[in-house]
DNA sequence: GGCAGAGTGTCAATCGATTGACAACCACGA
DNA sequence: TCGTGGTTGTCAATCGATTGACACTCTGCC
């Protein structure tokens, strides 16, 4: 009755039946499988021997209480976010073959960042990559205090948690080039509200206004709820006012996608309205989409997030900002301006 | 010394501390936070107050060493897969407001689905959720032993793990009706190598040849890998042998799009090769798109998922086997045959 | 007055792995 | 023969929460 619990139910092997099995002390086993010093070949064959018979995997929450999970997580508002799909992706291949897993919390529009990010921490995680966006860096700087953090995408340079940037000044510098370079002058920005002034979309509006006012031409900003949809209805009401634009840059490309369905429904295509998107998410790529996009090499921000987050749990204190920089896609969604 | 550990690192509130902080027993304080019988409302003020001053979380690692560790596990082969996207989508609106968590661990190209799911094992999940196609029956038997399982999309019906299945079948029988009824009769199929007979795309092909034949029709059958690209190559192929199909059915809506980018590609469109997808993935929807598809409704899959697992987890032995009878979403990518 | 029984709170064992202290043993040289 | 030093293995405490057994305090009632 001690070997099984109820109906069809089997107890999983645990260190102890190991030991027992092979004839040595708990301690011992737990040497072998953690390959730590004092012990013989002998004794490493025979335990090896039992576990294989047994079929033993160590517990993670036992191992937890005395220290390390062996597990990262991963913050995100949303999957199927194209861009944090690359970003796991990159961070998956960074950890392939050690002994550290990944798992992903994702809010799905019903979990706030602080939930996701406490449901990690009680779980005991060795470090967290998050996006929190919409987190106050105190509460941040509390949380780094007992785990390992990277943020993505967020400019605020704290002293207790790392950072992982895109050049988003770089990027929208990029995209005005391109835009004014092909003759544009009337060209509207979309963007999304924003919890706080560094995310980068405040950065990407804020670069664009910018040039804008450098070339002489009147910024326009819409704001739009935060979905494709929500891009699609901004951009109507964009398209139907009295002074067209002749290019939109959206604030990243689901967004984009959004305002490219509005430009469709509207009867136009890109040698009226040029559309410009940010990220270079799949969905881009293909023919009938064909998105000029700035592409933000997430699944190396991926790999990186992991590499500094092994740094962190070996022992780094200081922390590292990194920045990376963005390149342009351009494809058939943007054009030189109707004349 | 004991109030901290290495700099700027401190200890998080254990039991201990709140039973000490409010003068009680740590039993006490544990059928506190567990809403156990057996506590005075003046006993649990006072533990309340304790726990929100030193701002106390119970630890899910000492928890699962107990029993529980509310935790909810799923298993995919990559995510940025749209469907299983809508599928965790719905498990998280029906977790919504329950101690549970669901994480989420995926492959991405690299591990193995019974990797993943020892990781799960190994991390004392309550419960699992899988696609685990290529896993054989025998092993998730196995698995199901000491967690509860749910499977999705697969065919066989187990006595020990719960399935949830779209009915594929009578799905195929839509897209058929369909094309035949615009008049197709060269239609191809597109799919994919499958692992075991008992995939979703075994059923899909085995039902389109069944229905060619039975309308006097010659059934042709192409393996594309498993990507838009691969499924770009095979249908680059098909479109330029020498009796070019009408119609083509793609296994799923991934491959459809890679379909449709060789049509685009080859100068033709809807009017001289109609395409049929598989899931109605958020990018068939798009007017650029417009796919017409096969509606799976993987958000109610999700909720049906994490009901079953509840269920099991509150005791229930006998397995359940789902199935959601799918729906064709008619769009401008297929049309009647051109003359 | 005494006793049943409901309501509260404490105690101690337990889950599984890790880890530092320590003991047993060996060989070797003085 | 004894001591020294290096290997190898065992022991026991520990991490944090749960849970069944048990003890104590009141009420109310005969």
């Amino acid at each position: 009755m001690s070997e099984s619990r109820s109906a069809g139910t089997v107890r999983r092997p645990a260190l102890r039946d190991v030991a027992r099995e092979a004839g040595v002390s708990e301690g011992a086993v737990s040497k072998v499988i953690r390959n730590a010093y004092g012990v013989s070949p002998a004794m490493r064959a025979r335990v090896e021997q039992a576990i294989d018979k047994l079929g033993y995997r160590p517990r993670t929450a036992a191992r937890a209480m005395r220290g390390r999970s062996f597990t990262l997580g991963f913050e995100t508002p949303h999957i199927g976010n194209d861009l944090h799909t690359l970003v796991i992706e990159g961070a998956a291949e960074q950890l392939d073959g050690s002994p550290y897993q990944l798992v992903i919390v994702p809010g799905m529009g019903r979990l706030g960042a602080k939930e996701i990010l406490d449901a990690l921490v009680d779980r005991q995680v060795d470090g967290i990559i998050a996006i929190a966006s919409e987190v106050e860096t105190e509460w941040i700087e509390k949380l780094a205090r007992h785990t390992p953090v990277v943020i993505l995408g967020r400019h605020d340079q704290s002293e207790r948690f790392d950072t992982i940037i895109n050049d988003d000044v770089a990027g929208t510098d990029l995209v005005m080039d391109h835009l004014l370079g092909l003759g544009h002058t009337r060209i509207a920005h979309l963007t999304i509200s924003s919890p706080s002034a560094m995310t980068p979309h405040v950065f990407r509006q804020t670069t664009y206004v910018q040039r804008m006012e450098a070339a002489g031409l009147s910024p326009v900003v819409t704001q739009a709820r935060a979905s494709e949809r929500g891009a699609y209805e901004a951009a109507v009401g964009l398209l139907s006012g009295p002074e067209r634009p002749t290019a939109i840059f959206a604030g990243h490309d689901s967004l984009a996608i959004g305002v490219l369905r509005a430009v469709a429904d509207a009867g136009l295509d890109a040698s009226e309205v040029s559309v410009v998107g940010y990220d270079n998410i799949e969905l881009a790529r293909h023919p009938l989409v064909s998105l000029t996009t700035v592409d933000q090499c997430g699944d190396e921000a991926g790999r990186v997030a992991i590499q500094l987050l092994m740094e962190r749990i070996e022992g780094r204190t200081v922390a590292r900002h990194e920045c990376f920089t963005p390149t342009l896609c351009v494809r058939r969604s943007s054009g030189p301006a109707p004349s």
